[in-house]
RNA sequence: CGGGGUGUAGCGCAGCUCGGUAGCGUACUUGCAUGGGGUGCAAGGGGUCGCAGGUUCAAAUCCUGCCACUCCGACCA
């Protein structure tokens, strides 16, 4: 770990991963098995993104409101699918008080603080979010109902990796209800859509939109759409999710509501949710050798200037130099830092900020002042090109615009070269085998059939997208008929 | 919960077979030189060797028990 450089992806790309996420500073493990410490880069990325997603909510009609950490157990018990499908990893709350141990050097839980009524740590958040709905739900003129909450959630995993699968993580979930099924479905699709466009021009990653098979469906819902990605090593990322719950939490929650008619109709909800996993994403879809690729557009410093001096006579007027520069390239709205430490050496910062994912790097010393001169460097493609100080402002902004359209067509140009078309089962094993990635095939809409290939090859059936061509065609597992192709992938 | 592995400086590790002053790399501190791609040299600071017990003149090393972490399987965003 205390290697300069990082494990080459050809050679390990889970190695590549882990050693990234630590040196670009992102996040850590802690002491507490499975959680993660964000440290301030990462953050600063997770930030971005909120900032961005949660004008997209209220652009969209949505107000942000906070519910409780806590669930009482009881509420988990009201949606039978939804409790089968999070009962195996909840943590529990069971007393409220700790006091000194016999011997006084510890502290041990108090037996007699035992709860009534043992509280959950929220998985997430429907049951007690549409708890509260019942009460807030009478008429047709109260919907729909319009909420997000960003929080934290926590889900007890066996195996975790920093940002893809931890215990606690941060999310945003939206919790709406509505009058008409029609009008829930309208909005589950909005909110993909709001992810996906999300995904393309902020992560700058290319998604498949589409829906769960019934197996991998959330547990509670009657539909689940997801945004799905690919990732360098050819696995699938689930990037985001909205579903359709229909009537199973108004049901178990009692929510009814008066029609124009005055008749008393169960409501129809959805949810949906992005998770601190984008971060996840964001890294193995960009990424290279030399570190992270931060897309322009979330990347917390976007242009980052280092002077080349060696006196401190230099350095002085360098500096006056670069001040005028940052003033300009603020005021065009480019977020800059200047790198001025005196403790490290100018290879030393370019490395550095290469490893963070700086899209841009300036670099100005003596030669270039004299020249009215800059060197400009791409994050991306490690491109230097000398740029007058004149225009540099303009210069800087269309170089992060294509950055950020480099690193999508890229993306993009993964996808397909790593998408493929497959009529047999000896094919399909074939390629998963060898390059992943995400593969077209029939299916005859059996959960047998999907576990077959679960368990036979650690694909599944990451979507069946929308506006899917519909053609003949016969599964490749069982040979039965089928309508159309889903997607196939392993998946992180 | 089943099978393997590891606990020694902030991090990564050696030392253990064969008991005898706790070491290497890196990071850190100081100085000098260096400064357009991870700088060089020199000096310096830092350790309950996972915990408890036992054997012994003497334990990181041998024995017993415990704990923690980790990897691989079953489950999952």
């Amino acid at each position: 770990m205390s290697k300069k450089s990082l494990t080459k992806r050809s050679e390990d790309y889970s190695l590549w991963y882990n050693e990234l996420v630590k040196k670009a500073d992102l996040a850590e493990n802690s002491d507490v098995r499975g959680c993660m410490i964000i440290k301030p880069h990462g953050f600063a990325i997770w930030e971005k993104m909120q900032r961005k997603l949660d004008d997209m909510f209220k652009e969209t009609g949505h107000e942000n409101a906070y519910f409780p950490i806590f669930i009482p157990k009881s509420y988990l018990s009201k949606e039978a699918s939804h409790v089968e499908g999070f009962a195996k990893e909840c943590a529990v709350v069971t007393h409220y008080r700790l006091k000194a141990s016999e011997d006084g050097k510890s502290v041990v839980v108090d037996p007699e603080a035992k709860l009534e009524e043992e509280l959950i740590v929220r998985p997430t958040s429907e049951t007690i979010i549409w708890s509260s709905y019942r009460n807030w739900i009478q008429s047709y003129r109260d919907l729909p109902l319009l909420l997000n909450q960003w929080a934290n959630v926590v889900r007890w995993e066996m195996r975790t990796r920093l940002f893809l699968r931890t215990a606690e993580f941060l999310w945003q979930e939206g919790h709406t209800a509505h009058a008409t099924a029609e009008e829930a479905v309208a909005e589950t699709e909005q909110m993909l859509d709001v992810y996906a466009d999300f995904a393309e021009n902020y992560l700058a990653i290319p998604v498949l939109k589409g829906v769960k098979t019934e197996s991998e469906r959330f547990a509670g819902a009657l539909d689940t759409y997801c945004i799905e990605a690919l990732m360098q090593d050819g696995k699938a990322l689930q990037a985001g999710t909205s579903h359709f719950l229909g009537q199973n939490f108004a049901k178990a929650f009692d929510v009814k509501f008066a029609d124009k008619d005055g008749k008393l109709e169960y409501v129809w909800g959805t949810s949906w949710g992005v998770s601190t996993r984008l971060m996840g994403a964001l890294i193995m879809a960009h990424s290279d050798d030399s570190g992270l690729i931060l897309p322009p557009r979330l990347a917390p410093k976007q242009v980052v200037i280092v002077p080349i001096y060696r006196s401190d006579e230099d350095l002085e007027k360098i500096s006056a130099r670069v001040e005028e520069i940052m003033q300009d390239l603020r005021k065009a709205g480019i977020s800059v830092h200047y790198d001025k430490r005196d403790t490290q050496r100018p290879g030393f910062k370019f490395a550095e900020w290469e490893m963070k994912g700086v899209p841009l790097r300036l670099a100005i010393g003596m030669r270039d002042l004299e020249n009215n001169q800059i060197e400009v460097a791409r994050r991306d493609t490690f491109e230097k090109t000398s740029h007058s100080l004149d225009g540099l402002t303009e210069y800087v902004q269309a170089q992060l615009e294509a950055i950020h359209e480099n690193i999508y067509q890229k993306a993009l140009e993964f996808r397909k070269a790593n998408t493929h078309y497959v009529d047999s089962y000896e094919e399909f094993k074939q390629i998963l085998e060898k390059d992943g990635g995400f593969i077209y095939a029939h299916w005859d809409g059996t959960a047998e059939t999907e576990n077959a290939i679960k368990n036979e090859t650690k694909a599944t059936i990451r979507c069946i997208p929308l506006d899917n061509p519909q053609e003949e065609g016969t599964c490749i597992y069982s040979g039965k008929p089928s309508k159309q192709r889903v997607v196939f992938a392993k998946a992180y």
